[in-house]
DNA sequence: AATCAATTTAGAATTATTCTAAATCTTGAC
DNA sequence: GTCAAGATTTAGAATAATTCTAAATTGATT
């Protein structure tokens, strides 16, 4: 590892830890893991998909603590939950403001930007506060429109 | 019942039977009873609290039925799905176009009307075809907030 | 080094949903 | 009307996802 590389790693540690500590967690590796192997594979696993991966470098992580680290990552906004109609929970450590579009083709789940502070014109009725806009967009993703088309124009 | 009463009766149930078949389905009395229990009692009641209700008149209707029922309701068209984080799914007999308003608070779901065929100012990437969005808004209800209020100016 | 709280662990328990195979019902052909 | 074919319902088992439990471990603090 060259020493930018090493800097690097503590910096990423830095911004967890703080993260951690505004909810009173503490930087466990597992914790760390589990951010990290969402961090490295941004494809809205599971949690038992992430349960997977995690044991991969760690084999003696239990499935309830990939469940724990989940949690408190989502509660100190490091991680955001992410539900598809049924099925399990997905995770996401993408925390940009964003929706997601699910193709009802490919099954594939995809991050699209959204501006920041905007209601999206949803008029709420009277002294409704509201804190957070999920939006989900259900459809076909553009690879399998293009297929789509292509076969029908055969 | 009046005349007018029985004619109603008539009315809706041809509207379901009308649905369903679209899909192929058949009216059953188990189909016309899950409706029911969901236009009687419109607070997004999960698959197991509509069975509870359902057995009330039907006490020999079984769980997988009201699982079969609530597909078939939705497969064609007279009833929503509505996810809320984790817990159980939950059913909307509102098919207009709304999204729904979770309180953080008391835990009410409620229908918030939207306009049709809007994109909510949602940008695809390019080929994306989008066919619904679902909007769920997280926050404090109007009730919630006024009590919110109220006990802190106190 | 001792203490206390937080965290992790394995496995059990719970909850939500789906599956299975037999029984029942409905519809259309005769 | 009767029969066959297919749809639907049923009870209960099976599966999937998540949460709980209690003991062991870890880490920070005195």
């Amino acid at each position: 590892m060259t020493k930018l590389e090493f800097l690097n790693v503590v910096e990423k540690r830095n911004h967890i830890t703080e993260h951690l500590s505004t909810r009173g967690f503490r930087l466990t590796p597992q914790r760390q893991r589990v951010y990290d192997v969402l961090v490295q594979k941004r494809d809205h696993p599971t949690a038992d998909e992430v349960f997977v991966r995690a044991k991969k470098q760690m084999p003696e992580i239990s499935h309830a603590t990939v469940y724990n680290c989940l949690d408190a990552l989502v509660k100190c906004g490091l991680v955001r939950q992410v539900q598809l109609d049924r099925g399990a929970t997905r995770f996401c450590p993408n925390m940009h403001e964003h929706c997601h579009f699910y193709c009802d083709e490919c099954e594939g789940i995809f991050d699209v930007d959204l501006p920041a502070d905007e209601t999206f014109g949803v008029q709420l009725p009277k002294n409704f506060k509201p804190a957070r806009f999920e939006i989900a967009v259900h459809g076909i993703c553009g690879e399998c429109a293009k297929r789509k088309s292509n076969s029908l124009n055969r």
